[in-house]
DNA sequence: GTTAGGG
DNA sequence: CCCTAAC
């Protein structure tokens, strides 16, 4: 009998979890077909909870688990013991892994007569979609749940595997608690995280730690805090143990988690070991904790959405609370080399003092980014995150979809650049700036950069003695007055006379046109020095700048401007003329006329030219289907990178330029006259 | 300030 | 093109 109570404490917390699932879903749950009942085999009992679906009342449908009682395995073992019914070769399941998922859920109709008829495909697909879709959510309540309310701990001292564990638990630890009293215990406890256990004592997880998705197929049965919840039964018993993996030395800890593993494992770090023991033994998904209670076979709803409240800053570290997710994600089987590096990640998180908690959300896409990233993230990387989070407050929760890549560290964790929050309520992210020696701040966005050097605002400054007044204008623009007209001579080629002399000043007074700002206002400065030169190259251009919309939200500048076959072929000159990675060179010679591009411009084109004379090398074929798209480069001209490129693999860089100066200087200069 | 590379 | 990390 007893072995029958557990079986229906864990059908129903595993219940549990589905029925807060739905719950989240704001579908409706009418628990009053509530019930448990053995299955006509002695082996599996079936309980099952109907559900209205949102649009049909009369259309109800009901989740079915069905706990197969008879495995074998670890989990039959102590099964048998209990004195259950052993049904020992029931179990379909062939390996003792496998033997630990026993619950099946199994989506049935509910007849008005109270009979149960298989869902058809569609309703299946149907439910299981709602399900599918909580997964994260649940994840996340889990996580909280978890650490929370954890109850059910179950062998992970390294004698009792899994449900043994549940059942020493039953009766030994902390007992019985009933009915009511329970109840009261359980309001208390999930909302105020138990500080203890997150550090050393760890709840376990009835069962082995895998986690699978409801619908599918087997799912663990027993899930670590949903024992909380549970007791439709006035007598059950509380689940309830914490297991100190901090007292257990490191053999113990192996043998421990080979039992939660069901392998061997060569880690000698007591730490790691623990966390990942830990994981394995918090079943995380179905786990429904705090939302439920399940009485007399009513099920009674304990507190109101709190999937995130029960954080209140204890339970401060994650490492459960990845570790759960981490678990959740993978194949119920594989926790292995993978995650085991994922653990580590989560490990280091840890360590991060300042993380906030928001819901765990952050978790599940830290989750996802540790899964992958390889890279530090880059300070951009950050800004931008941290830009996000800025708005994020709006109650927008960061799209999972979006997920911000791959960036390990705490979203939490961000340096934050400065920022003024204007009225509005939004974040402004300003950076200081130097303009002629006076610090300004000016909208991060508007940052200048790209091919205007601090000389032209100098330069520019000797035409405006009044430096003061030059600044404001600067600041102003780079507020964002724009003023979107501009003259644009699309970017043509500049063709210009280059005497020296004529334009020594060009490149000057040219370059503000062209910076990246000009749409956002340079052109007060630029018209007026204009006026002195009214010549020029004709690159004031930025007709091309395009807002891209970045992934946070912000807008990028990000303009564009053709490679003209001029600009190429100069730029192959350059290259030969004073070699390749020389770009500073390069652009202060040969493109002393265009000052838009700036010499990682003039190496990134050269990236491409080398990849597209090297890729398409049989010009003729692979080409012809689609080359129109971008500016077509002249065989001839990619003949000429692929010798240059042979060149300079054979000559070293230093080498090279004078080598090729005398090699390739005549040549090319022709031909760049030729072409200018 | 440049260069090399990844994005 | 944009950004960085390294030089």
């Amino acid at each position: 009998m007893k072995k029958l109570k557990v079986f229906e404490n864990k059908l129903e917390r595993s219940f549990s979890s589905q029925i807060s699932l739905l719950k989240k879903k704001s579908l409706k749950l009418s628990f009053s077909h509530f019930k448990l009942s053995p299955n006509s085999s002695q082996s599996s009992l079936s309980i099952s909870c109907t559900i209205a679906l949102p649009g049909a009342e009369s259309n109800q449908q009901s989740l079915i688990q069905s706990y197969v009682v008879g495995v074998e395995g670890n989990d039959e073992a102590k099964l048998d013991e209990s004195g259950v019914d052993k049904t020992s070769s029931a179990s379909p399941s062939p390996s003792p892994r496998q033997i630990a998922d026993p619950v099946v859920y199994k989506l049935v109709r509910v007849q008005g007569d109270g009979r149960l008829v298989p869902a058809t495909d569609e309703e299946v697909m149907e439910v299981e979609d709602l399900l599918e879709g909580d997964k994260s959510e649940i994840r996340i309540v889990a996580d909280d749940r978890q650490t929370v309310g954890c109850t059910s701990n179950d062998g992970s001292s390294s004698k009792n595997p899994l449900l043994d564990g549940s059942e020493g638990l039953l009766q030994s630890e902390n007992a019985v608690v009933d009915g009511e009293k329970l109840n009261a215990r359980l309001e208390e406890t999930v909302p105020s995280s138990t500080p203890g256990l997150i550090d050393g004592h760890i709840n376990q997880s009835g069962s082995v730690g895998e986690c699978s998705k409801p619908l599918d197929g087997p799912v663990e049965s027993v899930s670590s805090a949903s024992a909380v919840c549970t007791s439709s039964k006035p007598d059950f018993s509380k689940l309830k143990g914490e297991i100190c993996l901090d007292n257990l030395s490191i053999r113990e800890l192996h043998e421990t988690f080979k039992a939660t593993f069901g392998r061997d494992t060569t880690v000698k770090d007591k730490q790691w070991l623990k966390r990942r023991i830990a994981m394995g033994l918090t079943n995380s998904c179905d786990v429904s904790t705090s939302s439920f209670i399940f009485r007399n076979n009513k099920l009674v709803k304990k507190g109101e959405e709190e999937s995130c409240k029960s954080v209140d800053g204890t339970f401060a570290k994650d490492s459960v609370v990845g570790a759960v997710n981490d678990s959740c994600r993978d194949s119920p089987v594989s926790h292995n080399s993978e995650m085991e590096d994922r653990q580590i990640v989560s490990g280091k998180r840890l360590e991060n003092p300042s993380m906030e908690y928001d819901c765990g959300s952050d978790d599940l896409l830290t989750e996802q980014r540790a899964a992958k990233r390889v890279r530090k993230p880059t300070r951009r990387y950050i800004e931008e995150l941290s830009e996000v989070e800025s708005r994020e407050y709006s109650g927008r929760l960061l799209s999972s979809a979006k997920n911000y890549g791959q960036d390990q560290t705490s979203p939490k964790s961000r340096v934050m650049p400065v920022r003024n929050v204007s009225s509005d309520g939004r974040a402004v992210v300003t950076r200081l700036d130097s303009l002629g020696g006076s610090g300004v701040q000016v909208p991060y966005v508007s940052r200048v950069r790209r091919s205007r050097p601090r000389k032209n605002v100098m330069s520019l400054m000797k035409f405006h003695p009044s430096g003061t007044g030059m600044a404001a204008k600067l600041v102003k623009k780079a507020l964002g007055v724009r003023n979107s007209q501009r003259d644009n001579e699309s970017g043509g080629e500049v063709l210009i006379a280059r005497s020296a002399s004529q334009h020594f000043q060009q490149p000057l007074t040219a370059a503000p046109g062209k910076d990246a700002l000009s749409g956002t206002g340079m052109v007060e400065l630029e018209q007026k020095v204009e006026l002195k030169h009214t010549d020029s190259s004709g690159d004031t251009s930025d007709d091309n700048i395009v807002t891209v919309p970045t992934a946070k939200g912000g807008m990028r500048r990000k303009h564009h401007r053709a490679w003209t076959l001029g600009e190429v072929m100069k730029l192959v000159d350059g290259v030969s003329m004073y070699g390749a990675g020389r770009w500073s060179e390069i652009k202060r010679l040969a493109f002393a006329s265009i000052s838009y591009r700036t010499s990682v411009d003039l190496k990134d084109k050269w990236r491409n030219l080398l990849r597209a004379s090297f890729a398409q090398t049989p010009p003729e074929k692979g080409m012809n289907s689609r080359k129109h798209a971008s500016m077509p480069i002249p065989a001839s001209i990619l003949l000429r990178v692929r010798e240059l490129a042979k060149m300079h693999a054979q000559v070293p860089p230093n080498l090279s330029s004078s080598k090729l100066a005398s090699c390739g200087g005549r040549s090319v200069y022709e031909t760049r006259s030729g072409y200018l």
